[in-house]
DNA sequence: CCTACCGATCGGTAGG
DNA sequence: CCTACCGATCGGTAGG
């Protein structure tokens, strides 16, 4: 009962911690404001957490998680390479928009985790890269997508999906399956006309 | 003489400042931290400098000038739009390899700016993006590009050209040019075959 | 361009 | 969960 009560706490310091560090970055943000968002004074929050380190890294490590473990699963799929990159992108944008706070903080702040984390954050984010860069190849291998450079065209897929969190709001126009609609037609089908 | 003296360290405190705000943000950057590598004490600085905002204001500020006087210039060419679109993803490309710290402070720490100049750097780029989704709704009217909604196809564009500072390292497998290539194969073209 | 120093604020602890 | 407080570090100034 007490343990449930605090993690909830602990839940609600996380999910605050990760808006200010978005919006004022992990260094620009201090502990005192943390505190103030939360309602309590800064001291009392080490009853929760054991450092503003052990926030950076429980947000980053949840997210990385989250996008290796779904890799995994459409690695696992028997469908076009094309399906396995739109799946992967539409993770990308639903995860965007349903948690962009944290998304964007492991994104952004992921380099002041201290070391050995840092370092294992870096691999990683590795992982997931060769995996999604490994079913571009394969696609082009298959024949469905066009002869690119496959590093490029991860990184240029990956990043085009990252303005989502600073300019996408929800409910202003766009819903997030016509977003996702149009990013994917851009990426996969091209600007120009054919 | 004396003048031309001060302006040079300037610029040697301006070029450190922006590798440093980019390796470690500018509320994790100290002015101490600033002059071990200028190789002066802190206090020396205040010499050619007047704060570290100014700093921040500069690097921001020359990054967005830039943008904002070659989007003039490429509006005034005659030339298909598709070519105008390819042109100002060359210069993203080319900006971000030439000077790639600076342009990587102008995109993420720019929200530390004081106001009033946070407003008018908003306001900059604010300029910058319509120019560039006006020259993309023209070329959709044009029939030269998809009927894609024409802010997410911007977004997607700008954002594609931004991993280039994390990953891009000169010499290492791919020039500029084939970097340039592949990326707007990619964003004109698509992944996908037709 | 340096030494010496300012008040403010930082992350975190002690003790209750 | 709070008050009180620690040593360290911050951006910047005075004075030479």
């Amino acid at each position: 009962m007490l343990k449930t009560k605090k993690s909830v706490k602990r839940e609600l310091i996380l999910a605050e911690a990760a808006k200010l560090f978005k919006d004022r970055g992990y260094s620009g943000t201090s502990m005192r404001d943390l505190a103030g968002q939360v309602g309590m004074e800064a001291a009392s929050m080490y009853n929760h957490i054991k450092s503003k380190d052990e926030l950076l890294d429980t947000i980053c490590f949840r997210i990385s998680d989250t996008y290796i473990s779904q890799l995994r699963e459409i690695e696992h799929t028997a469908s076009p390479y094309s399906d396995k990159i739109k799946a992967l992108v539409r993770l990308h944008i639903q995860l965007m928009v349903e948690d962009s706070a944290a998304v964007s903080v492991a994104n952004h702040d992921w380099k002041y985790l201290p070391e050995p984390r840092l370092t294992e954050f870096k691999q990683a984010r590795k992982t997931y890269e060769k995996g999604f860069a490994a079913l571009i190849e394969a696609g082009i291998a298959a024949g469905e997508f066009r002869p690119v450079n496959a590093s490029v065209a991860l990184f240029t897929v990956l990043s085009a999906v990252r303005w989502v969190e600073l300019w996408y709001r929800p409910g202003r126009g766009l819903t997030a399956q016509e977003l996702e609609n149009n990013i994917i037609t851009v990426l996969l089908g091209g600007l120009e006309q054919h």
